[in-house]
DNA sequence: GTATCCATTGCACACGTGTGCAGGAACCAA
DNA sequence: TTGGTTCCTGCACACGTGTGCAATGGATAC
């Protein structure tokens, strides 16, 4: 159906090598036959197949990138990242999401390791461990973004969360909140836990008891997730003060529920965020949040995926590289010090 | 380096022909062999080569899709629309973002072209027109998706966006808002005309004037051009009772700037935004929208074009095809009748 | 005139898979 | 035994592109 080069050397009288040597800019190629082939392939209106070429080449210039959900405004954040490296180098993106779904992470997977992607990008957090070390037994290159199981994976960028966690709990502490309690999101595998433990070693700094009713996971990151489980948080006897959410998604639905509950942000409590999405500007009050370098982020996984790729780094074996950023805390408006009557000593 | 179905004929002491068949399913070859042969690829960990294949078949299941942008929402739940409609058909995802750059754009149509997608679905508005024509031109089944270019299409989704935009006009006629204004993004093509175009007949309709200054373009739509737009009708002699913007994202950043102007929402100011994202419920005060069904115009969509490329509908220009999908009016809090004094008249 | 060299091009094969057709084996009937 | 049928399998070619190597032809040097 479609010309190919062929039909091209049909054309202009010359073999079909000829027509390749020529579209592919080889010099051997003398200068008015290359240029006679390439006005023909222009008028015929060519297109290479690049199902030909990488079958050919084993190359397919196209990179895999796998994400969680392709709601979630965090990883298009991250996707735009990527994309943006990675065109100027003249390569695609075959794109999927888990859904959290295991029958689909395995379809995933199995999509990528057809389709010959040259590289792969992680980026679901609670990607199943399992299809990662398929994707590796199959010799892709893989880039792992804030993927909990790294153990196996030798290239990584990571965000530093312990660290984003500890700045947001720090802040709370030091506004003189001593009652902190910790929504977590039990989807997101490793992430949710290493906020947990930035929240947690904070506190213990601090000398701050952290009661067992004061962290709760959710199933997901949903707003509306957020706005149910605050309810808890108010029942409890001694409510605490400020809220540390796993993100803004689950902060945006907080904010919601107190509102709803008739508790005003800062004055009565406090909420933080995670990733400043950019919808966290907008909210009433402003949200307070955990600047996450998502672009970045994406960014420095495609550069570091396409320097795999370059030829002379033959041995992909050779180092593990690791690279992690860290997030600047993002100060608003629903922070601030704790009422005084709300200070709880026994 | 893959195992390759002549791997597994050596192994198995067939024909890489043999081979092919069985893993094919073709019942002509006996039950005992195909089954050794299958045992035989799993437990070489073979995978089928999509390059090899599709080369050989002149079909690639992969279908295109182009958004205008990866980092909006609303795009984001289209295409969360389509792949939950393509994945159990066996489809994967080829997706890039125009980001309105026309180089860009032409670099997506060539890659498009190049991987042979078996489809394309165009959801970016501003899509060009030419680059469209481009695809057409190259035999490639496309399903426009709100595209401005309509013309040469014959088969697209459409969100009946005049209808949509009067909803929400006669909602604030009939509270009793007189002075409407509009703010439009230029980016957004035929949409935000579309748009308009509700909102002129409506006000037509109910002999309402719409002065010059009453209707604003930024170009884009992202929140802070819409914080920066209200500015602008902030300093009208006679300022509007209630803005229709051209999507949430635009509302949303008005509603910031009105906030900062001290102007209560929707007590002295009306903002109704367009195409409910999921964040629109989560504003102060939650704003009122028009609800357009986008996963089910992904889905329709997606549904659309898997529909063209079943083998029995040979004759694709038969007949046109346009489907248009009309939202709901969803009545929130940033609408409400004007203040009394508001009302003008000279 | 012959040998040599260089520039240019074509031949032939390869990549991994799918498929029409022929061929072989086994079985049954005559 | 022969002929016909059914069932299974292999041969060979095709898809569109890339590339090592040989071949061609013209120019230059002797």
């Amino acid at each position: 159906m479609a010309t190919t080069i062929k039909d091209i050397a049909k054309r202009t009288g010359v073999s079909h090598s000829t027509v390749s040597r020529a579209l592919r800019g080889n010099t051997i190629i003398s200068l008015e036959t290359a240029e006679r082939i390439r006005r023909a392939a222009q008028e015929m209106g060519y297109q290479p197949s690049a199902a030909a070429r990488s079958l050919k080449t084993n190359r397919t210039q196209v990179l895999g990138v796998i994400v969680s959900s392709l709601a979630d405004p965090f990883f298009s954040e991250i996707l735009y990242g990527i994309e943006q490296c990675v065109q100027d180098c003249g390569y695609s993106l075959f794109i999927a999401a888990s859904e959290h779904d295991p029958a689909r992470e395995r379809k995933i997977v199995q999509t990528m390791m057809e389709q010959r992607t040259d590289g792969v990008i992680i980026c679901s957090s609670s990607f199943s461990a399992e299809q990662g070390r398929q994707l590796i037994a199959h010799g892709f290159p893989i880039v792992a973004v804030n993927y909990q199981a790294a153990e196996g994976f030798h290239y990584s960028i990571y965000h530093d969360d312990v660290d984003g966690s500890r700045q947001l709990t720090r802040h709370l502490i030091n506004l003189g909140h001593r009652r902190i309690a910790y929504l977590g999101n039990s989807h997101s595998g490793r992430t949710t836990l290493d906020r947990l433990s930035g929240y947690r070693s904070e506190m213990n700094a601090a000398r701050l008891p952290i009661p067992d009713e004061y962290i709760q996971h959710v199933h997901g990151g949903e707003p509306h997730l957020g706005q149910t489980a605050v309810e808890r948080f108010l029942r409890l006897e001694h409510p605490p003060t400020a809220i540390l959410c796993f993100n803004d998604m689950l902060a945006i639905g907080v904010l919601q529920g107190l509102s709803l509950a008739g508790i005003s942000v800062p004055a009565q409590i406090s909420v933080t965020g995670f990733d400043n999405i950019t919808f966290s500007a907008y909210t009433r009050p402003a949200l307070t949040t955990l600047d996450q370098p998502k672009r970045s982020i994406g960014r420095e996984a495609a550069e570091l995926l396409l320097d795999l790729l370059k030829p002379d780094n033959g041995s992909p074996s050779e180092g593990q590289q690791v690279k992690i950023l860290k997030g600047t805390l993002l100060v608003r408006e629903s922070t601030a010090a704790p009422e005084t009557q709300g200070d709880c000593k026994k």
